[in-house]
DNA sequence: CTAAAAGATACTAGAGTGGTATCATTATGT
DNA sequence: ACATAATGATACCACTCTAGTATCTTTTAG
């Protein structure tokens, strides 16, 4: 999975966020998003610690947008909620393999990988918003 | 992660019994190719179930390589050991998603899988092969 | 002072990966 | 025939990651 749940998540609450353009509490986004509240709440608080979004404490608080959408890449979400992009990592994880660059899989897997950190890092939250109506809407089941 | 240890395993032991020309005891693959047995005979046994080699049992028997390297392809061996190749399913996975067609983010992660796809149905043992020395020889560590 | 919010943090359940172990079956060579 | 060497089938285990829950503390509005 290139995207898990937490990335996405974290995706439809700063989406939400910019459309509104105001506060919202962890309370509010958990209902018009229907992500569960807990999650949600965690979600918030690590985009707080890293600048996306400020928090307020006590009755009324909730989060505000600190950047623009244009300013908000996928890859730094993901970067965030998963570590970093890398699907071409040699099999022998830590201990290095010695015949990295020689390894004629190891440089197709990573032409893959390359590709995808482009496409990724080129698509913003604003394009997000614009790309298409449906992101983000929950469904019925 | 593209491709697990049981899909490199595998093109591991196909290559080498590609390059021996003859048949090799799951014993001989296990010593040469440094993997742990039992985990390469689950492997060896898949490979047999699917056409890739013939087994004989009994002493003196193996595993004998049935297609030519140009004709296995990576992609073929990736579906066996781990299932379709899917990078860009939607995170609300049973119950489809409504909106899928007009995901913005569903399109972008498609063109990323579409491209990774392209790329590994190309591959085939013999590019394997040839392409670089090092692949499958084993490190000192 | 109370209540509503977020902060911090620990915990749990389930799935997938990597790997092990055991017993049954088949074939070979003497 | 029989011991042995090989695979077949299958069940199991440990670890990691993802998704999610739960609890307690801190801050702040009214
Ligand atoms: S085998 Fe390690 S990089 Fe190719
Ligand atoms: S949100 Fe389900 S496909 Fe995009």
């Amino acid at each position: 999975m290139l995207i898990t749940r937490s990335t996405d998540y974290a995706v439809r609450a700063l989406k939400y966020l910019a459309e509104k353009g105001k506060e919202a509490s962890a309370a509010e986004l958990t209902q018009k998003l229907k992500i569960p509240r807990a999650f949600m709440r965690k979600i918030m608080q690590l985009l707080g610690k890293n600048g996306f979004v400020e928090s307020r404490k006590g009755p009324g608080g909730g989060f505000l947008l600190l950047k623009k959408p244009e300013e908000i890449f996928l890859i730094e979400l993901i970067k965030l909620f998963q570590g970093q992009v890398c699907l071409n990592e040699c099999v022998f994880k830590k201990k290095v393999c010695v015949n990295k660059s020689s390894c004629f899989l190891s440089k197709k897997l990573g032409e893959i990988e390359e590709y995808a950190y482009l496409v990724l890092s080129r698509i913003n939250l604003k394009e997000i918003m614009e790309g298409g109506r449906s992101y983000g809407e929950t469904q019925n089941n």
